[in-house]
DNA sequence: GAAATTTGACCGAT
DNA sequence: ATCGGTCAAATTTC
C-alpha cells in the first residue's frame, strides 16, 4: 500500500510538471472572501466601429493623393513640412524569439484559470475563423509576460461545439494575490467525452485532463493510449467540455514541475485526472486514486454561446477553494 | 474617466 | 512579397 502511495506521489509530481497551467492543489490562491468572479473582458464592449484617426488620416492622404496638385493649388499658403514622425519608433527586440509554448485544444478556451486582455485579432491565411491574441491581465501591472492565442478550429459548421485551439506563450510571472479580484484557477467539470489527437509515435505527450471521477478514470486511462474514448453520461448536459492538451515543449516549468520518463503515465490530482502519454504508449494503467480523492463540486452556471466573439469566462469560484 | 475591445497599420521574420 | 504578431487610436460601456 505504501508502494502505491510512494507511486502515486511520483506520478502526482510528474503530472505536476505538465500541468503548469492547473493550480498547484497545495496553494491555491485562494481568495480572503467569497469573492465574486467576472469576466473581466466580457464585462465591457467597446471597439472601433468608425474609422480611426489614422483611418482618416489615411483617407486625407489618399485623397490628397488622389487629387494630386488640388490641395496645393487650394492651400497654396501651407508652409512645406515633413510628416509627422512616425509614433512607432521604438524597435521591438526579438519580436520572434522562439519561447516556450503549450497547446491546448478545448471548446471552453476561456475557462482557464487566468484573465487575459485581447490586444489583437487577425484573420490567419488559409484558417476560417480568426485568431485572437490575448495576454495576461497582469502584464501591465506586473509585467507579466504570459501570451495566448485562440484560434477556432476550422470545421463544416457541423460540429458542435466548436474546437478552439489555444496556444500559451510563456510562462505567468503574475501574482494573483496582487490583486483581489484575481481568481483562484478555476477547472470546471469537464465531459467525460475526450477526444486526443492522435500522437506520433515518440514524440511530444498528450496530455488528457479530466475531471477525477470514477468513470473518467477509465477514461483518462482509456485515452491515454487511443485516440478516443467516451465513457459514459455522467455530465450530460456539459457533454461538450472536451479538453486535450498538447504540450509542444517538454520539461520542467516555472512551478517546478517535471516529467521523467517516455512511458504512459496516469495520475490523479486535486479533482483531475490526466493522462500523459507519448506516441505508441503500451504501458500498462495503474488505477488512479480517483476514486479516494475528495473532488470539488464544480460546477459550469452559465454556458455561452461559443459560436460567438471569443469572451472571457463567467468564473464560478468552486466550494472547495473558498473553503481553504 | 477608467477599462476594455476593435481593427487597420506597422514591423520583423521568412 | 508575404505572413503573422503587436501596436495604438478610436470607440463603447459602465
Amino acid at each position: 500500500m505504501a508502494l502505491v502511495l510512494g507511486r502515486e506521489e511520483e506520478l502526482l509530481a510528474q503530472l505536476r510538471a505538465l500541468l503548469t497551467f492547473l493550480p498547484p492543489p497545495a496553494s491555491p490562491p485562494a481568495p480572503a472572501a467569497p469573492v465574486k468572479v467576472e469576466s473581466i473582458m466580457g464585462t465591457s464592449g467597446g471597439g472601433r466601429r468608425l474609422g480611426s484617426k489614422r483611418d482618416r488620416d489615411d483617407d486625407s492622404e489618399a485623397e490628397a493623393e488622389q487629387h494630386g496638385d488640388e490641395p496645393a493649388a487650394a492651400q497654396p499658403h501651407y508652409c512645406p513640412h515633413p510628416p509627422p514622425p512616425c509614433k512607432r519608433t521604438r524597435r521591438r527586440k526579438n519580436k520572434k524569439k522562439r519561447q516556450q509554448s503549450k497547446c491546448l485544444v478545448t471548446t471552453v478556451p476561456d475557462f482557464d484559470g487566468y484573465q487575459w486582455r485581447k490586444y489583437g485579432q487577425k484573420q490567419i491565411e488559409g484558417a476560417m475563423y480568426p485568431r485572437s491574441y490575448y495576454r495576461c491581465i497582469q502584464s501591465a501591472k506586473q509585467g507579466c509576460q504570459a501570451k495566448r492565442t485562440v484560434q477556432r478550429n476550422d470545421d463544416d459548421g457541423a460540429t458542435a461545439p466548436p474546437e478552439y485551439t489555444v496556444v500559451y506563450v510563456a510562462e505567468h510571472t503574475c501574482t494573483a494575490n496582487d490583486d483581489a479580484l484575481e481568481a483562484p484557477p478555476v477547472i470546471l467539470e469537464t465531459t467525460t467525452s475526450v477526444v486526443v489527437r492522435a500522437p506520433a509515435a515518440h514524440t511530444d505527450p498528450v496530455v488528457v485532463v479530466v475531471p477525477a471521477t470514477a468513470t473518467t478514470s477509465a477514461a483518462a486511462a482509456a485515452s491515454a493510449c487511443s485516440t478516443t474514448v467516451t465513457t459514459g453520461t455522467e455530465s450530460p448536459a456539459i457533454s461538450g467540455d472536451d479538453v486535450a492538451c498538447c504540450w509542444s515543449s517538454s520539461g520542467s516549468s516555472s512551478s517546478g514541475y517535471s516529467y521523467a520518463d517516455d512511458s504512459c503515465c496516469c495520475c490523479c490530482c486535486d479533482g483531475l485526472l490526466a493522462a500523459v502519454v507519448h506516441g505508441g504508449c503500451g504501458g500498462s494503467w495503474a488505477p488512479g486514486p480517483a476514486d479516494s480523492v475528495s473532488v470539488p463540486s464544480f460546477r459550469l452556471q452559465e454556458m455561452e454561446d461559443l459560436t460567438g466573439p471569443i469572451r472571457s469566462p463567467v468564473h464560478v469560484v468552486p466550494r472547495a477553494w473558498l473553503d481553504r
